[in-house]
DNA sequence: ACCCCTTTCATACGTTCGTTTGATTCAAAC
DNA sequence: GTTTGAATCAAACGAACGTATGAAAGGGGT
């Protein structure tokens, strides 16, 4: 078994603690401390904390990027064209199958990926690379074939209509407020009731001018 | 014409703060700076930083529970049973038009609300009174009349992607990253593309067991 | 003219933050 | 056994933060 690396306690750290309390609320002694790490470890191994931010946001999109790509391709493989419910399903999928285990279903994950979109802060849109616009920019072309008529503009807004409902929803979980004596969303019921939920919303018919 | 109370004014600028740099990312001094007024005067007016980002979130929300609960009520004034595509409008349209103008189509106000909402510190969920329970279970209950088989656990999961689809969307937009040369949304279309998408999701037929 | 109460002001306090520094440890290379 | 370079460490730096304090200002009511 190999020791336990310390670069890699902090990742696990900082994508634990960023999560919970996101990237401002955590300082960097804490991060250290809960790796077991001296504070000065973060500048060696990483530069800084938003450096470490970054490391973290690529360690975790990166299964995210390559399960949705597999998919597509699977797809493609079987028909040049594909139906939007298969679309769906194998763009959101992986935001759910894709969330390291013992996570509270990926609620956790989920969290950390909208704490790090939703941050007005620049730094925190510098980590990504070309993989993502390049999955992005793959679905955008077999959605708007499998739904002629539908504006760039307007598939465009329906593609983060996706990740709106797939990231958002299951961070409000995370962090509570339901209507009183509800029973807490299972794991595989979210995200079936997503895919449902998403498959319809991406089937309608283009709005009218 | 009022003399401009200082006591507004640190509400303006703070809502404008808070939706520009984060709760977080907003220093005290920052805000008084923008409006003019001395670094006391929070502690004075509010108590704290905390509470006047409490009475910034009553301010911006109050406006919206109010048309939400108007459009059921001339909803319900005309059938008991409106259907799903008018109980969306009415509760998705108030997230767009009661934004303050000037605001960037509202871009601005909605990443205020996100910022807030996605904050996993205590503090930010602490301003909620019952007005908005009150709106969310009239609104659940009559989703729950005109979608009869859906369980309340995923008709809470689909009430839910209506508020992340209004208000993640608009955010993403606020802070970039479209793909290249797509024109930005206008408001208007905004609005109409989120209709015609959440009336479609919201519509969908309950997921199977 | 005096007092009272609200509001504003300059200043300071104590804390916490991200980062840097220079010494120290330690195992492999020679 | 000595050298070397990566890794770790305690300690400190200056800056920025939220909040508190006590004095000053302002303007009615008497």
């Amino acid at each position: 078994m190999a020791p336990p690396d310390t670069r890699t306690q902090i990742l696990d750290a900082a994508e634990h603690l960023f999560a919970e309390r996101g990237f401002r609320g955590t300082s960097v002694r804490a991060i250290t401390d809960l790796a077991g790490a001296n504070l000065a470890a973060v500048s060696y191994h990483f530069g800084s904390k938003a450096e470490l931010l970054a490391a973290v946001a690529r360690r975790v999109i990166e299964p995210i990027n390559a399960a949705q790509c597999a998919g597509l391709d699977r797809l493609l493989a079987r028909t040049p064209d594909p139906p939007v419910t298969e679309l769906v399903e194998a763009f959101a999928g992986p935001l759910f199958d894709e969330m390291p285990a013992g996570d509270e279903g990926g609620a956790r994950t989920a969290r950390l990926i909208v704490t790090i979109i939703v941050d007005p802060a620049e730094e925190m849109r510098r980590w990504t690379g070309s993989a993502e616009d390049t999955v992005r920019d793959r679905y955008l072309a077999a959605f708007g074939r499998a739904l002629p008529g539908l504006s760039p503009e307007e598939l465009w807004f329906r593609i983060r209509g996706i990740l709106a409902v797939t990231a958002v929803d299951r961070v409000e979980v995370y962090n509570g407020r339901p209507p009183a004596s509800l029973s807490p969303v299972a794991g595989e019921a979210a995200r079936r009731w997503a895919i449902t939920f998403l498959a319809a919303a991406m089937s309608a018919p283009p709005t009218g001018t």
